[in-house]
DNA sequence: CGTCTCCTTGACGTTCATCAAGTATTGTGG
DNA sequence: CCACAATACTTGATGAACGTCAAGGAGACG
């Protein structure tokens, strides 16, 4: 059976942000449990019809496809209390794979009746929209991640960007386990896991980060925002052009 | 004063794309005009009380901004049909600068009146997650262009991709005048002028496109189709890692 | 304990950014 | 309408970052 929302832990990032207690329990209404999705197995598939939106409530998703010359190109990384299937609005079918890096459990919701509810209730319509702009925010960021940057600079944001997500989550941000292998990020970044590898080296050299397979321990958080923003260090010769 | 949507020539790719005809008679009580936007100025900045939605009557537009480093990103362009502001709807805030790159004009729709006819009308509500979502997709293009791309497909991609949106608009889509500069397009897709420059180069020698200042001619779709997706060429000694 | 997958480390080559200089085109004022 | 300036684009030489290939090591799982 399906838990509240109003006594779930992650009311704060997930559907219930903006509601109030009787909208609420409207919204329970309409909430459903999905059974868990083991490790490495598939949430949905890009072709499904696209039926529910999925509340993550534990574990880490990916969302990817294959490319023609059959490269994986990961999108994002799902965190609790994020919501997946949110693109499949447009279309009937998801475009993307979504795939549990760990055990993962859902609240599931049925987008007709989600479009039903958010008709008589505006708050939670202002809602779904903020959720949406803030997915496309998220993927801008990610693609500034990659733009013009070396890949240290694209480790360093991107430790700082899931970090941040941590906190936001309150949840310890300097040490945590993050169960996505280092040749996932390394897809996410647009690296090699061989490139990957070494910038965690000298990272963990610098005394600015320790990354051993799925243990993370950020140690001079300062650091690796200088490195992230792009300002010199000695160890990055490369340098961004300057605007014209 | 402003046009109705129902004689707009544009009413099958902007916001009237699938009402009805009393529906759009209603969405015409809060579109009002918006004066002409001149080229190089901006429609928005960033950090600008976001306030209005916009459709595009006429011109093309820039959503760009610059990062730490000064260097310009340019996340999309815009071309008649198109609705900018979209991304707003989660702060109060425009997040990008949109920039006239010929003069513009515009159609506007105040957020609040959009927002109260929508929860009026639920095939409006849909409309506009749709356009959100389409907003993400093609953001989301956007990035697969770029990701693990030559330069010689990134540029295959964006000329086809463009060429889709002119064909999409019943206007020619193998030969158009595209006011955009070199620099920007070169931008836009992550690479520096020269590079783009010897591209155009190359692509112009084998005749499958001609690109000469504003003019674009695309001679060989087929020829620039194969590049796109990665297929061998002779002349790109460059070949995606396979899948593993 | 053995196998599989993940990760690491090294040597090398390719693509593209950078620097620099030159040519074409657009815009402006006389 | 022309001269000049400013901007956009082109072309060439060079080097750096990172992908590729190859092989070895370490942890996970049965």
């Amino acid at each position: 059976m399906h838990i509240s929302c109003a006594h779930c832990g992650l009311q704060r990032i997930c559907f219930p942000k903006s509601l109030s207690s009787t909208e609420i329990a409207q919204l329970d209404q309409i909430v459903s449990s999905h059974p868990a999705v083991p490790r490495s197995s598939q949430l949905f598939n890009a072709g499904d019809a696209a039926d529910f939106l999925y509340a993550l409530k534990s574990g880490v998703v990916k969302l990817s496809r294959f490319d023609q010359a059959g490269n994986e190109i990961i999108h994002a990384f799902y965190l609790p209390g994020d919501v997946l299937g949110m693109e499949a609005l447009e279309s009937p079918v998801y475009p993307f794979d979504a795939i549990a890096l760990d055990n993962c459990t859902f609240c599931r919701i049925h987008r007709d009746d989600l479009e039903s509810l958010a008709q008589k209730i505006p708050t939670l319509n202002r809602q779904i929209l903020s959720m949406m702009a803030q997915e496309l925010r998220l993927e801008r960021e990610h693609f500034d991640q990659l733009l013009n940057k070396t890949a240290e600079e694209r480790v360093a944001a991107f430790v700082l960007s899931i970090s941040n997500r941590f906190h936001t989550r309150g949840l310890d941000s300097t040490s945590f386990r993050l169960p996505i292998l280092h040749r996932e990020v390394a897809t996410y970044l647009g690296l090699t896991p061989e490139t990957f590898s070494r910038v965690l080296n000298r990272f963990q050299t610098h005394g600015w980060l320790s990354w051993r397979r799925k243990q993370v321990d950020i140690l001079d958080a300062e650091a690796l925002q200088a490195l992230a923003e792009g300002c010199a260090q000695p160890e990055c010769h490369y340098r961004a052009r300057k605007r014209g």
